[in-house]
DNA sequence: CAACGGACCTGCCTGC
DNA sequence: TGCAGGCAGGTCCGTT
């Protein structure tokens, strides 16, 4: 479900509704996340008010003052703000509950996400002190791309995908900005021009802000934190569109495999 | 250090 | 209709 443009979604949805207000409760239905929910939390989480919400990458912080939780959604997760009275469902695994009878509600089928807590500033946290610049930030350019990838024979596509380089481009919108540029996917990521890695950040800017815009990508049930899809879909120019005529030039889009995640370009357009 | 494969899970779709 | 197999928007971790 999330990449970085509906993790965006996700956060403006939760902010303005849970900003400010007293954590009355935790209900843990499901500890069993990729790492367990902390249980402590049933007694550090009641009483505190939430000081602000942000977002590192694809990692939601929610910030008590006394320490921040640290929500990531994995493959399937998302959270909404509905009124304690709407019954569970099966993967709703995590409710923080507010003193105006709303909660948080975070639900993920696959498990792949997590929710845990930290004490000290979250960027400090081992899953986020490693992590490469925000792809909108100033400081993530071509330059910034084409000096890193020097001597790295990994292909672009991956490069681009690992979070230590560049956080937030998930599967579908590495395949749409390398589309957007005209880069190949499998070229070993050391032997592209500055020229072009500027076509591609510039292009990964486009592609991340227009998917913003739109709400994210809504492939099967995404649903943002009021209950709304995303209408990005209707974007996308190679991504599942495997033996589809090119938007440009009506060759058939390929379908590729690359470390094991299904890669879609168009072999006339990109080279 | 870089690159790669495996691991964590459930749901959905396809094909027999 | 049932069932096995493959695939899915992420990313960490251990091994080469």
């Amino acid at each position: 479900m999330p990449e970085l443009p509906e993790v965006e979604t996700t956060l403006r949805g939760i902010r303005p509704l849970i900003n400010h207000k007293i954590i009355k409760s935790i209900i843990i239905r499901e500890p069993r996340l990729r790492w367990p929910v902390p249980s402590s939390l049933t007694t550090k989480l009641p009483g505190l008010t939430v000081q602000g919400v942000t977002r590192r990458g694809k990692y939601l912080l929610i910030d008590t003052g006394k320490g921040s939780l640290i929500i990531h959604l994995g493959m399937s997760g998302n959270l909404r703000v509905i009124s304690t009275k709407v019954a569970p469902n099966k993967h709703d695994h995590v409710d923080i509950v507010f003193d105006n009878n709303r909660c948080l509600r975070f639900r993920d089928p696959r498990r792949f996400g997590c929710i845990l807590w930290t004490e000290s500033p979250p960027e400090q946290h081992s899953l986020l002190k490693n992590l490469g610049p925000e792809p909108l930030g100033s400081n993530f350019d071509g330059g910034y791309l084409y000096q890193l990838s020097r001597g790295r024979k990994v292909a672009v596509k991956q490069f681009i995908m690992n979070s230590k380089v560049v956080v937030g481009i998930g599967n579908i919108y590495a395949s749409e900005s390398l589309f957007s540029s005209g880069i190949r996917p499998t070229i070993a990521a050391g032997r592209i021009s500055k020229q072009r890695y500027q076509q591609l950040s510039d292009s990964i800017k486009q592609v991340i802000g227009a998917a913003i815009g739109k709400g994210g990508t809504t492939l099967r049930d995404f649903k943002d934190a009021n209950g709304k899809p995303g209408y990005f879909k209707q974007e996308l120019k190679v991504y599942g569109k495997q033996g589809q005529a090119c938007k440009t030039c009506d060759t058939p889009i390929k379908l590729i495999r690359q470390g094991q995640r299904a890669t879609y370009y168009c072999s006339k357009c990109q080279v």
